[in-house]
RNA sequence: GGUCGCGUAGCUCAGCUGGUUAGAGCGCUGGUCUCACAUACCAGAGGUCCGGGGUUCGAGUCCCUGCGCGACCACCA
């Protein structure tokens, strides 16, 4: 058993399974991911809140990547914002989803032959509630095993009591305010499902149909008629026989006269009248349009206004049947059949009949239902709406003025556009699972009674009363959440600390769904926005950008990816590619290419710690802001320079964290949340140049004595201590394991640790880099000439005046770090030799004597010439350039004056080089 | 039909208000088991920045246009 605590217990490749577990148990055991009320400054605590609520993942659902990305997006940044001392609240919950948790109940009916009506309403939402109780929320167990830092105490469920009390509150108060009313409409019907669906939950498919034109005889004809029909124009037949009527245009002269006669409608021998209706399009096929009321919502206005019958002729399951005033419409061979069968055999009787004109092909969009893909059939029936507009209005000025801010920034076109034109929503569901609507009709005086509580009589006259069969649409109880989970209606003390929230994340593709109706119905119960920013990632897709779906095979399971490379390697790779909007593209084939990325980062971060825990010694550590400044050497300064450049980049990509006033001003506005920006930055430090050449520089330094061995061990150990504080929120496991173990640690938990904040750095940072570009130079020759790993070479830096102390001080440096032996002079030698110069102009000269190829070093040496002269004549003729001095940003302008110089100083010496070497 | 986005190395992507010789990771080539790390290190190859116009001293970046993808919205039957 390898003892956690002991440094020599680390293995050289880091083992997540063995680290994963126990420190997720170890963090909520010391619950440092519950937020505390009385903590924030709403409440009169010390602590800005800082609060995600998290989109509630259907109860029933298994993780999916599309999970694991949003959740690891959410956990980034309430981690993040938990380190910078915000009371950081991340609550999670599930939905009770209506439709596809009853969906996926009726499946398991289905197995055993039986429908939910075999089982009855209270009998199936018992046995739906067991189904939940057993299998549902395992989601949530699965989000703890990518490292979810969500309080869970708080965990909370759309059809819980609580919830459930809120909903009904909001719809009572929506009723009392005129704001919900019942209405006789035309709404999409999802024949599988047997229940309306909201505009948005019947989905467009462009789909290639048939464009039928059919005859409709005139009843009488006059020797004026061109003809002794009118044609009229329908992808759907099988609705022909709920005509009511045909309908054209009044402008339309072809048809001027036909007005006010009648037609026979063929196979139900029903006359109908031609009516003038703006509704009809001269221009779409025959100009002529025959009129369904009842299964066209268009068509139910035109009804409406030329007061027409309203004849039902497809039942509830999609079956051809006279539902309603429609006697005698559906001819016997048809009654019963499905409507598409049915298209075929009217399609035929009409074709017998003479009465089919043409088929055309027609390319036009088709509505499904979004749980189940069955084309939604448009029903007329009595439905409950929420009166929109005036909801809008306030959801509207909040992302217009930016109380409320959407990244990336293209969506807040669409979501204002989408609030403009918006329409009533159809909130009834005739299903069973959900939240049954709180409604009470009388049969004795009639009155529809709306109720916080349930009703056992009539208000009105104290009669019996029957409450709604229907169950309210499932994002009806969505749209409460973030103020329904801190205890709304109550005044709870949770809601004055934590509402609103700050950010929420989530797929645009429930922009309008869900997002919108939580900024109505926030300003609608609080009158206040429910979060100030919506963050819109993208969508997880396969290398051919087909979205990843469990029933098309193409899915990755995120808790494989925990298994065979770690929660952090997945955090990582999600995050790292995680441009703001873009779609994050992985390979469901190659797993170990897709997340090598974060498990190879990972186990770089494991050895660096391996590497410092193990050569650190036993001795304290000192604090660095008990050195003296002059203790620290060129290296140290360099690594807490770049420490504070990496700290601004993260900061920079990561922040504000909220607006400063009321609105978000321009310079905020669409800033911040660039996770993949923040992930590089942080990358680029602890990789390329805490580990690359912080910790290579220190090595000697370390087994030394003495002050140096002092400095070199504080600041390696702050630069280690302060990147794992970066790196934290987005690989939480290995840092925090990492972290614990530094000296002085214990038990504390790098998640609750300070945020990293620059520091200032004495003397000139800069000078370090000279160092790694005479390493680089000595490395390319090296590699150029063939010159064998293990030799070490004689070599010599012809320094600059400026740089030749720096180059002195370091030569050992340098020399260790190229396996060469390097000396530091005034001029350069004259031997035989490979060399590099360095942007200061410092020569590295490489002797080569007897191995040499001088034409070969020639060729190169004429190669770098022409190409600095090339940039050179280009960059002067820029500097000459009138308009260019002119016109160009002064620091840039600036900066090109000083390449000049720079390059210049190069020519000559590389010049002279050329030369000495190769005569000429 | 309307609106919007994308097209940069073999792959996945950065490239912020136009301004050095366009970057990273993965992959590839060559070389290293160098006492933290071969899931590593060192060096390297690889780009007409989708095509065509234009604006500008200067365009991957701005404008127009063509091509190719994609998303969202939509009551033309």
């Amino acid at each position: 058993m390898p003892d956690p605590a002991n440094p020599q217990d680390m293995p050289p490749q880091y083992d997540p399974a063995t680290v994963e577990t126990a420190s997720y148990a170890r963090w909520t055991r010391d619950g440092i991911f519950a937020a505390r009320a009385t903590r924030s400054t709403r409440a009169g605590g010390s602590r800005p809140p800082y609060v995600i609520v998290m989109p509630p993942p259907n109860v029933t659902a298994v993780l999916h990547m599309g999970h694991g990305l949003n959740n690891t997006v959410q956990d980034v940044i309430v981690r993040w914002r938990r380190m910078c001392g915000d009371e950081a609240l991340w609550l999670p919950g599930t939905d009770h989803a209506g439709i596809a948790t009853q969906n996926v109940v009726e499946k398991l009916l289905a197995r055993e032959g039986k429908t939910r009506h075999d089982v009855g309403r209270s009998a199936f939402v018992h046995r739906t509630e067991q189904f939940v109780a057993e299998t549902g929320g395992v989601i949530l167990q699965q989000l703890k095993a990518i490292g979810a830092s969500a309080d869970w105490s708080r965990t909370a469920y759309t059809l819980s009591p609580g919830l459930s009390r809120a909903v009904r509150e909001a719809f009572v108060r929506l009723f009392e305010r005129g704001l919900i009313y019942r209405g006789h409409r035309v709404i999409h019907w999802c024949p599988r499902c047997l229940t309306s669906l909201s505009d948005e939950e019947a989905e467009h498919h462009e789909t290639e149909g048939k464009l039928y034109h059919i005859a409709y005889p005139l009843t009488s004809v006059n020797t004026r008629d061109a003809a002794a029909s009118i044609v009229v124009a329908t992808t759907r037949p099988e609705t022909m026989l709920g005509d009511v009527a045909v309908a054209v245009n009044s402008t339309d002269e072809r048809y001027a006269d036909l007005v006010g006669r009648t037609v026979r409608l063929p196979l139900a021998n029903v006359e109908i009248p031609i009516v003038a209706d703006e509704y009809s399009d001269p221009a779409f096929g025959t100009g002529a349009v025959k009129i369904t009321p009842a299964h066209d919502a268009n068509d139910f206005e035109v009804a409406q206004r030329h007061q027409l019958a309203m004849p039902i002729v497809i039942d509830e399951t999609g079956a051809m049947r006279e539902v309603m005033d429609a006697a005698g419409r559906v001819p016997d061979s048809v009654r019963g059949l499905d409507r598409f069968e049915a298209r075929d055999r009217i399609v035929a009787l009409l074709r017998d009949a003479g009465a089919l004109v043409k088929v055309e092909n027609h390319r036009h969009s088709v509505r499904r239902c979004y749980r189940c893909d069955t084309v939604v059939e448009p029903r007329l029936s009595e439905q409950w709406f929420v009166r929109m507009k005036p909801l809008a209005e306030p959801a509207l000025k909040a992302v217009r003025d930016g109380t409320v801010r959407i990244l990336p920034e293209r969506w807040e076109a669409v979501y204002i556009n989408w609030l403009e034109g918006i329409r009533d929503w159809n909130i009834s569901r005739q299903l069973w699972w959900g939240h049954r609507i709180p409604v009470w009709y009388c049969d004795g005086c009639g009155r529809v009674s709306a109720s916080r509580e349930n009703l056992a009589q009539c208000p009105a006259c104290s009669g019996p009363v029957r409450q709604d069969e229907d169950v309210l649409d499932t994002w009806f109880s969505s749209g409460l959440w973030p103020f329904s989970t801190l205890g709304w209606p109550d005044d709870t003390e949770d809601l004055r600390a934590f509402y609103p929230t700050d950010t929420l994340s989530t797929a645009p593709e429930i922009l309008f769904f869900w997002v919108a109706r939580m900024i109505m119905l926030g300003y609608a119960f609080l009158g206040e926005t429910p979060f100030r920013t919506v963050y819109l990632h993208g969508t997880v897709r396969d290398t051919n950008h087909v979205k990843m779906s469990k029933s098309l095979g193409n899915g990755i399971d995120p808790l494989d990816v925990v298994a065979l490379y770690g929660a952090d390697a997945l955090r990582y790779t999600v995050i790292a590619g995680m441009g703001l909007g873009a779609d994050t593209i992985l390979d469901p084939n190659d797993l170990e290419r897709s997340f090598a990325p974060g498990r190879n980062f990972v186990t770089k971060l494991w050895n660096m710690g391996r590497f410092l825990l193990t050569n650190l010694g036993t001795d304290p550590v000192a604090e660095l802001d008990t050195l003296s400044p002059q203790r620290l050497t060129r290296a140290d300064r360099w690594i807490l320079h770049r420490l504070n450049a990496a700290i601004a980049v993260c900061d920079a990509a990561l922040g504000p964290a909220r607006p400063a006033g009321e609105t978000w001003n321009d310079a905020d506005r669409y800033s911040g949340l660039r996770l993949n920006e923040y992930t590089e930055g942080a990358r680029a430090f602890a990789w390329g140049e805490l580990a690359d050449w912080y910790v290579e520089s220190v090595k000697p330094r370390l087994s030394g004595t003495g002050d140096d061995r002092e400095t070199a061990r504080a600041v390696l150990v702050y630069a280690f201590d302060q990147v794992l504080r970066l790196l934290q929120p987005i690989v939480p496991f290995v840092s925090d394991t990492l972290w614990r173990r530094l000296p002085g640690r214990h038990d504390e938990s790098l998640a609750l640790a300070n945020w990293p904040q620059a520091r200032a750095v004495p003397g000139n940072p800069a000078e370090f880099a000279l160092v790694i570009e005479a390493v680089n130079g000595i490395r390319k020759l090296r590699a150029d000439y063939s010159i064998a790993p293990g030799t070490t070479v004689a070599c010599v830096l012809v320094a600059q005046a400026t740089s030749r102390e720096l180059c002195r001080d370091e030569a050992a440096l340098i020399g260790r770090l190229s396996k060469a032996t390097v000396s530091v002079v005034d001029r350069a030698p004259t031997e035989t030799a490979a060399h590099a110069i360095l942007s200061d102009g410092t020569q590295v000269v490489l002797p080569l004597a007897g191995v040499v190829d001088i034409d070969r070093e020639c060729t190169r040496l004429q190669a770098d010439l022409d190409s600095l002269d090339k940039q050179l004549t280009a960059l002067r003729a820029r500097l000459q350039n009138e308009k260019f001095v002119a016109r160009a940003r002064p620091d840039v302008v600036a900066a090109e004056r000083q390449k000049e110089v720079e390059w210049s100083a190069r020519r000559v010496l590389l010049a002279d080089k050329v030369r000495t070497l190769c005569g000429a």
